[in-house]
DNA sequence: CATAATTCCTACTTATCCTATAGGAATAAA
DNA sequence: TTTATTCCTATAGGATAAGTAGGAATTATG
């Protein structure tokens, strides 16, 4: 399961997402996703210090995306919300680490079946980007580019 | 990530599927697999308690598993001892719950994301048992069903 | 310049979960 | 009766989750 602060952060940022060039108060994005106040507040700084948003004080100030909107998959904020997205430290592959109790990485069975399901769900988290989360409905306009390969 | 409960149970059982009818004391599955011994003890006792493996007291006792290795998938040892594997829990079909937050789940695109995300882990997880786990090194009699098909 | 709006920073809290550990009771085999 | 083993209850320290509070710094605007 996510954190809170995972999904806040996506819910955020999918706000934002739906219009890219705007910037917004905190207060507003968290009324209008249901966020208590200071803990989006706490959240934005997070993403601030990683590049991901844009902010400005003062009056008028606000957040805005740092990047466009298809330029942030939805697998990068996770990672940086929740950590790795793999569901063991050795399958994990941007940021591996060795697991204590297993002496042999190379034999381990256990490994190669969390290889293959974080290959699967990472599939679907680093290809999913904000733009997928910006708008209410799927419009044909905004599918995306492996639908219209099809075509 | 999993939690170290859910890794130990799945090293456990997973040595065990490889003589699912021979019954191991817990000490001897807990030094071969690098598991602290009270830690794992509890870990059975939950096991047992959800019928997974079938326990004997006294001299001679032990634990084997319940049912054949390839009846027990990955997945429900993970839903058991961590819970639900979607990321979110409108995303979970197992153990569905509404989010507070969101006002219009079937308008919720970040839903839909975690729904897709939840369905490719679960296709790996339901589908990976004890058994494969049970083996050292790959043998082709081991090998699944789909590669099988594919000859 | 004064004011109001807004983010930024530091610190704190409260509850829950994680990862165990300890000690002994119950059971079963030899 | 002894020994090996699981079963049960209780505990505990540390980390993490999910916020909360208060004020400092910054900026637009009149
Ligand atoms: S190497 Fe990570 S579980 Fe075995
Ligand atoms: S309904 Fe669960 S995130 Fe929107």
């Amino acid at each position: 399961m996510l954190s809170m602060k995972a999904k806040y952060a996506l819910k955020a940022l999918g706000y934002l997402a739906r219009k890219p060039d705007t910037r917004f108060g905190i207060e507003r994005i968290a009324e209008a996703e249901n966020i208590p106040y200071k803990f989006l507040e706490a959240i934005l700084t997070e993403l601030r210090k990683s590049n991901v948003i844009d902010s400005k004080r003062g009056a008028a100030g606000g957040v805005k995306l740092a990047r466009a909107p298809k330029d942030i998959s939805i697998g990068d904020v996770i990672r940086l919300m929740d950590g790795p997205i793999a569901l063991l430290p050795c399958a994990s592959i941007t940021r591996y680490r060795a697991c204590d109790d297993c002496p042999d990485e190379a034999a381990c069975r256990l490994r190669q079946v969390m290889i293959d399901a974080r290959l699967a769900i990472a599939d679907v988290l680093d290809e999913r980007t904000l733009a997928d989360l910006a708008s209410r409905s799927p419009l044909p306009s905004e599918r995306r580019l492996t639908d219209d390969d099809l075509g």
